[in-house]
DNA sequence: CCTTCTTAAATGTCAGACATATAAATGTAA
DNA sequence: TTACATTTATATGTCTGACATTTAAGAAGG
C-alpha cells in the first residue's frame, strides 16, 4: 500500500484502489485484518469518514468484511462462489436490461453456454442432479401455475443441468448467463401448448442426461432454443399488432 | 424507496440495498439523477455520512455515478459491457485464487465455454478477429517472449476468437473463464517446444475459423485443452520433484 | 449581444464527539 | 481454585456542524 495523494478530490476511490490492489495482488492474505481506520487515516493522511467511505467500496465488492468490537476490524473476505454467483446474476440482469439487448442475442449465448455443459453433465449428473430436474418437470406440468412461477421452474432445472457438471467454475460462469436472462424470460406469456411442449422437451433432456448421452442432451438444447426464440418471436409480432391497435 | 429503520447498525448496507432495488426492479431509470444527500438523509433519518456510505457502496457496483456542482448529485449509471467485463476478470480471478481451484477444473470449464463459441465465431468472424489471431500466433513465435507475455497473447488470441462470434453477451460470460484464468495459465513455464507445439495448435484453429469450419475448431480446441492439461500436469510433477528435493 | 462576476447548490472533506459491540482483564464469591 | 460478574480498552457505527471545491445559472456591465 503505497500513499500518495494524486488530487483532491475522490479520495475515497483512490484508496480503495489501492487497498484493492493489495488484496488482488496477494499482498494481503484471505482473513488477515487491515489496520484500524484510524490508523489508515493517518497512513493516507485522510480523515476517518474518507477512510470509511473506501472500506464501504470494498465491502459493497465482497472483498473486505468488517467486525465491530475490541477485537474487530476489517478483514480481507474469502469470495465464495454463492456470492460471486448472485452479484454475476444482478450484473447480467442490468446488462440485458440497460443494454437493449436483443432476446435473440442473449438466448443465443445462453444456449450456446448451456450446450458446452451438455456432455459433462451427461456422464457426471448424480441421481441428485436428475431428481431436480424431474421435480421441477413434474412443477412446470402442473395448470394454474403462473408465468413468473414457470420460469422460476425453468430456471431451476436448467440450473441443475448445468450443477451437473460437477464444475462449480461452470456453474458460476453459467449463473449470469441462465438466472440473469429470467426477467427477459418473463416477458413471454407461455400458453398451455408451448408449456406442453416445454414439459415435452424438458423431459427427453432430461432421459438424455439419464442414460448418460450428452449428443443427445446437445441436440434436445439445439431443440429447445429454436423453439425458445420462435416463442419469442410470436410474442413481439403479438406485442406490435396490439401496439398499432392502440394507435388506431 | 421505503424508510423503515430495521435495525441500528449497518444502515449504509440497508439504504444501499434499498436503493440498488430501486434500480434493479427499474424503478429508476437510467440517468435518472438520485435526491441531494441531504434529502437522502432526511428521507431515510439517517446522517449525510452514512447516505454517503450507502452511494459509495453502488457507486463500487457501477450502479451510479456523481457529479458535483450546481446541478450535480448521484445518477443511474448505464452498466457498460467493457465495465462488467473488468469487475467480471477480477471476481473469475479471486474466485479461483481464493477458493483452491484446481488448474483441472478451472481449464475444463474454460475450454467447455470457449468451445461453445467455436461455431458462432467460424460462421461470423470478420477479417479483423482472423488478422488478430494471425497476428498473436506470431508474436507467440517470436522468440525471447517472457512467458507472460507469451500468456498475455494467448489471451489476446483466444479473446479475438471468443469476440468472432460477434455476440456481447457471449463475449462478457467468456471475459471471466479465458483472462480471469491468466493468473493460473502464468504458473505454466513455456518451454521452445511447448511455444512451438501451441502455436502449431493455434494455427490450425485459425486455419479452421478462416475456412468457417466449427467442427474442426471445436476438435481442435479439444486438442488444445487436453495438450494445455498435460503440461500443467507435468509443471506440477516438477514442481513436487522439486520440493521433494528441498526436503532431503 | 457578449463577457465577466456573483451566487447558489451540490458533492468532497474534515474534526470531534458520542453510541455500541466485544473480548480481555479484573475482581469477587462459593 | 474455579466460576461468574464487572470493568475496561478498543474498535466500528453514527451524528453534528463546518469548510472547501466544483459547477451551472443568473446578474451585472461593457
Amino acid at each position: 500500500m503505497k500513499s500518495d495523494k494524486p488530487n483532491h478530490s475522490d479520495l475515497s476511490a483512490y484508496i480503495a484502489d489501492d487497498i484493492r490492489n493489495a488484496i488482488v495482488s496477494g499482498e494481503l492474505d484471505v482473513d488477515q485484518r487491515l489496520p484500524s481506520e484510524t490508523e489508515l487515516a493517518e497512513h493516507f493522511e485522510v480523515s476517518r469518514p474518507t477512510v470509511r467511505e473506501a472500506l464501504k467500496r470494498l465491502a459493497a465488492q465482497s472483498l473486505i468484511r468488517t467486525q465491530r468490537g475490541a477485537t474487530g476490524g476489517a478483514f480481507v473476505r474469502r469470495l465464495r462462489f454463492e456470492e460471486a454467483y448472485d452479484a454475476q446474476v444482478t450484473t447480467a440482469a442490468l446488462l440485458l436490461s440497460m443494454n437493449a439487448v436483443s432476446f435473440d442475442v442473449a438466448c443465443e449465448a445462453r444456449f450456446a453456454l448451456e450446450r458446452a455443459c451438455a456432455p459433462l453433465s451427461a456422464s457426471r449428473r448424480t441421481a441428485d442432479h436428475l431428481a431436480t430436474m424431474r421435480a421441477e418437470i413434474h412443477r412446470q406440468a402442473q395448470p394454474g401455475l403462473s408465468d413468473e412461477a414457470f420460469c422460476t421452474s425453468d430456471v431451476a432445472f436448467h440450473r441443475a443441468l448445468v450443477d451437473g457438471a460437477g464444475n462449480p467454475v461452470l456453474s458460476f460462469q453459467l449463473a449470469g448467463a441462465v438466472e440473469g436472462m429470467q426477467p427477459l424470460m418473463n416477458m413471454i406469456t407461455f400458453t398451455a401448448r408451448s408449456r406442453a411442449r416445454i414439459v415435452e422437451l424438458h423431459t427427453v433432456l432430461a432421459d438424455a442426461i439419464e442414460d448418460h448421452d450428452g449428443h443427445s442432451a446437445d441436440a434436445q438444447l439445439a431443440v429447445l432454443e429454436e423453439y425458445t426464440r420462435g416463442l419469442a418471436v410470436d410474442v413481439m409480432a403479438q406485442r406490435a399488432k396490439a401496439d398499432l391497435q392502440t394507435v388506431k
